[in-house]
DNA sequence: TCTGGGGTCCTAGGACCC
DNA sequence: TCTGGGGTCCTAGGACCC
């Protein structure tokens, strides 16, 4: 039903509980057995401690309390990292037409590989046998004709699996699964179709564009629709930029002093900035986040006249906003605190030293400079040379 | 069991411009 | 003086993803 040239195969390749499976691949004591990596929350539980019901981002307590034979131990965010490139690395050798969707997933556009890779099914065997062999982590991978649809079928097709859904069989396949499977439908919308009796995408298919865009609104009634049906015209988008760089804190319930929440915000502005640095991107739209005791959200942002990737710039554009907040804080009780820059450009070939070359670029560049080479470990070192430089620049612990 | 840290996309009203 | 349509930007909020 479709040729060899214009037939559209796309592979979803999703690392199996990632976090604990580098876990496990770095302590075989680990292997086999229940796994939490974790802080306060469960950030990635092993498939032995997923039969006990965790989830993330479950409290530990809780994990514990369901399964407590499990291993906890903290994550170490550059291994994950280090993992990560590598798997990326053999997605890049399977096809260039790779699109990242997080650490730990891709897609990867096959079509037209034939003659020179073989069948979607061969390319996806090879890949998941490769990233085994080099990289030592289990890896599932969906195939089918949509993005979609490959998502769906590697979810479907975990742990450690592959799964194709041919053409032709996609309806089939597709409108037995409950509605939760559609990628897009989380608890609110989930509730909502339940509460309607809509549970299956078959259902969502059947009760017809009309009543989903009635209780779900023109836009997401209508993607929805076409995802029951298995129409999603998204391609592989090849070198997409992210839109924003940000950092929050969880502050926990205790009340806390402004003086403190205003440090607190500085030192993620602090992060923040140094990262665009590091990724040679300037934003414009400060936005200030902020969660409150009631588990309630809101978001306070500014647009600058020019994009800026200037510490200290950011650092008073989003103490204005969260001075302006302060009611809204004294009010309703501060548990998170987040600042995050969007609208940014740059084409992450400017250099940083040379964005605007005002002194407090200047500044910026020999900070990042000195912590680089004294690393987080000797932050003490760094800020007493950062403080000489200037007091007023905060020293913010990676 | 009260819930981390990093993001994305969509919607909607108001200001402002032509 | 009142009127219209179309477009963009800004701000805020909501839902969702891993």
């Amino acid at each position: 039903m479709c040729s060899i040239v214009s037939c559209v195969a796309i592979l979803h390749a999703d690392l199996d509980a990632f976090y604990a499976s580098v876990e496990q691949r770095d302590d075989p004591a680990l292997r086999g057995r229940p796994v939490l990596v974790g802080g306060g929350v469960v950030l990635a539980a092993s498939y032995e401690a997923k039969a006990f019901g965790v989830r993330t981002p479950m409290g530990l307590a809780q994990a514990r309390a369901l399964c407590p034979r499990a291993v906890v131990v903290p994550p170490r965010m550059k291994a994950y990292t280090t993992a990560s490139k590598a798997v990326f690395e053999i997605f890049r050798d399977t096809t260039p037409v790779v699109e990242g969707i997080s650490i730990d997933e891709a897609f990867l556009d096959v079509s037209g590989l034939l003659r020179v890779s073989g069948t979607p099914r061969e390319i996806a065997r090879r890949l998941r046998a490769e990233v085994r062999a080099q990289v030592g982590l289990p890896i599932t991978v969906g195939i089918a004709g949509t993005k979609f649809l490959a998502k769906v079928a590697s979810a479907v097709g975990k742990p450690d699996g592959l799964l194709e859904v041919p053409a032709g069989d996609e309806i089939a396949f597709l409108h037995p699964l409950p509605i939760e499977r559609l990628w897009g439908v989380g608890p609110v919308t989930s509730a909502k179709l339940r509460e309607r009796r809509v549970t299956t995408v078959g259902d969502v298919a059947r009760i017809g564009e009309a009543a989903l865009v009635s209780m779900l609104g023109p836009g997401y009634g209508r993607h929805l629709f076409a995802l029951a049906h298995n129409r999603d015209p998204r391609r592989v988008r090849v070198g997409h930029r992210r839109g924003s760089i940000g950092a929050q804190c969880a502050l926990g319930r205790r009340p806390r002093p402004f003086a403190e929440i205003e440090a607190t915000l500085d030192a993620l502005v602090d992060r923040v900035s140094r990262r665009m640095r590091g990724a040679h991107r300037a934003g414009r739209t400060v936005t200030l986040r902020l969660r409150f005791d009631d588990f309630g959200r809101a978001t306070r942002s500014r647009s600058l006249l020019k994009a800026t990737m200037q510490t200290r710039l950011i650092q008073s554009t989003a103490r204005d906003l969260l001075r302006e907040a302060h009611p809204l804080i004294a009010e309703r009780g501060l548990t998170l605190v987040g600042v995050a820059v969007s609208n940014l450009d740059g084409d992450g070939h400017v250099q940083p030293s040379l964005f605007d070359d005002t002194f407090d670029d200047r500044l910026d560049v020999a900070m990042d400079a000195v912590r680089d080479r004294f690393g987080s470990s000797s932050l003490t070192r760094a800020a007493t040379i950062g403080r000489e430089l200037s007091p007023s620049v905060p020293i913010l612990p990676d």
